[in-house]
RNA sequence: GUGGGUAUAGCUCAGCUGGUUAGAGCGCCAGGUUGUGGCCCUGGAGGCCGAGAGUUCGAAUCUCUCUACUCACCCCA
């Protein structure tokens, strides 16, 4: 027996409606803001990776799916959606169409990290990609689809957690503070702050060591070191929510581990589900476009994880549906093949018409319809097919009526509609 | 990469301090007379008790090693 990856995962046949039920309202969703699907390659050059997430994160660092192809390249498995797609507009001059350009993608992406709840090495992403626009409503109208979408999904009790982080500029500044502010206390770090201390002092921020957690408390705040501009689009994203009644909390500390991120970041985050609890992770990367060799471009997204969508909805018991199931069994009596050609003719009919193949006895075909939750049940043998005359027996209730074949397919319409 | 936990049937698990052919419930398949599901009853299939080594007359059970899975850290969706 060859066993499967470790942290990856099949969808098994008695759960495929559940993802089923996702894409179906995700499509409703993106139909709704006007979103376009933009599909990528699995794989891409290493090389655009590790300009677009950026060569000093973990994700492109020490998790990327990386090798070889047969003709030397270096390729890797796409580990987040945003740089293929930033790829594709710059290639494909989509610039062109009318600005913003909305987009939207459904992807598998592969990090090597050790998998845990909530955490595999594949897991699938719902995303959204909006180019052109950098107004705080675009930001807004970014988080409104999550949670637009999170409400059809009868999901509720999501908290969604705001930041800026600014642009390069207010960055500057504020890294020089952050730089200072620790410095002061460098000793009482752990071993790795100390080393972010001089690459990348906002990730101190985040830091789940308790001490280092503490003396993050009193650092100073981003938000106090926004330049106008950024300060200005913050207050914006805060008011228009306000004004949507969108309730929402500040976190100064959301530090995002994509290194593209601008301005806005934004995050919702479920409780119960384990330690892995962000369900939706985005915000505002305005450099990327120009940093992967396009012109300069605005741009505010985010990535949502479909199998953290499924545990949250399955910790608080939201609905999937219903799982399909047969509107009527054929069962026969010695006369499989005209069942088998029945079913089919129902078929052509839209009607989703079942019947044994096992050569089961009447009996089992009945424990079957019942097992596979069929609305309806013909019994078939000589004499019905003779007379061309059926009972029609629905199973929830067991009441039967009689009913002619060449009417079968009318009949069950009927009841369905 | 760093820690902790767990490994017995498809699933959930029993199996006491080592003692014959390894169990239950659920699920699957078949039956409970002549052509009707759900409840009930009967039977069947299905396990190298994660792998290897050791202790022992004897190991699912004790010891060691490995592996897998899992949770948590890092990081992220």
């Amino acid at each position: 027996m060859i066993n499967i990856l470790k942290g990856t995962k099949d969808v098994l046949p008695q759960e495929s409606y559940k993802w089923q039920k996702i894409e179906h309202e995700i499509e409703a969703v993106t139909r709704l803001y006007n979103l376009h699907r933009i599909s990528t390659p699995t794989f891409e050059h290493t090389e655009l990776f590790l300009r677009g997430v950026g060569d000093t994160t973990d994700i492109v660092n020490k998790e990327m799916y990386t090798f070889e192809d047969r003709g030397g390249r270096s390729i890797s498995l796409k580990p987040e959606g945003t740089a293929g797609v930033v790829r594709s507009y710059i290639e494909n001059s989509l610039s062109q169409l009318p600005q913003p350009l909305k987009m939207y993608y459904e992807t598998p992406v592969f990090r090597y990290e050790r998998p845990q709840a909530g955490r595999l090495r594949e897991h699938h992403q719902f995303g959204v990609e909006i180019y052109g626009a950098d107004s705080p409503a675009q930001d807004v109208e970014v988080m409104l689809i999550a949670k637009t979408l999170f409400e059809r999904l009868g999901i509720s009790g999501l908290e969604l957690r705001i930041n800026s982080i600014g642009c390069p500029t207010c960055r500057k500044a504020y890294n020089a503070a952050l730089k200072s502010y620790f410095a002061s206390r460098v000793d009482e770090l752990c071993a790795t702050c100390r080393e972010r201390l001089d690459k990348n002092p906002l990730r101190i921020l985040d830091c789940k060591e308790e001490k280092c957690g503490e003396i993050a408390k009193n650092a100073p705040s981003v938000l106090d070191y926004l330049c106008e501009d950024c300060r200005a689009h913050h207050e914006g994203v805060k008011a228009l929510l306000t004004k949507l009644g969108i309730s929402y909390v500040v976190d100064d500390k959301i530090v995002r581990g994509l290194d593209y991120y601008t301005k806005t970041v934004f995050e919702f985050v479920a409780g119960g589900i384990g330690a892995k609890s962000t369900v939706c992770g985005g915000g505002r990367y305005n450099g990327l476009v120009e940093q992967i060799g396009g012109k300069p471009c605005p741009a505010v997204g985010f990535g949502m994880g479909i199998e953290r969508l499924i545990l949250t909805m399955t910790t608080i018991g939201a609905s999937f549906g219903e799982e399909p199931t047969p509107d009527l069994f054929l069962a026969n009596i010695g006369l499989p093949d005209e069942a088998f050609l029945l079913a089919e003719s129902l078929r052509k009919e839209g009607i989703a018409a079942e019947c044994d193949t096992m050569g089961r006895s009447l009996k089992s075909q009945m424990k079957l319809s019942d097992k596979l939750g069929a609305k309806y049940v013909v019994v078939i043998g000589e004499s019905e097919w003779a007379a061309g005359v059926v009972k029609v027996k629905e199973m929830k209730s067991g009441e039967e009526e009689e009913c002619s074949l060449a009417n079968i397919a009318n009949y069950i319409k009927e009841k369905k509609a």
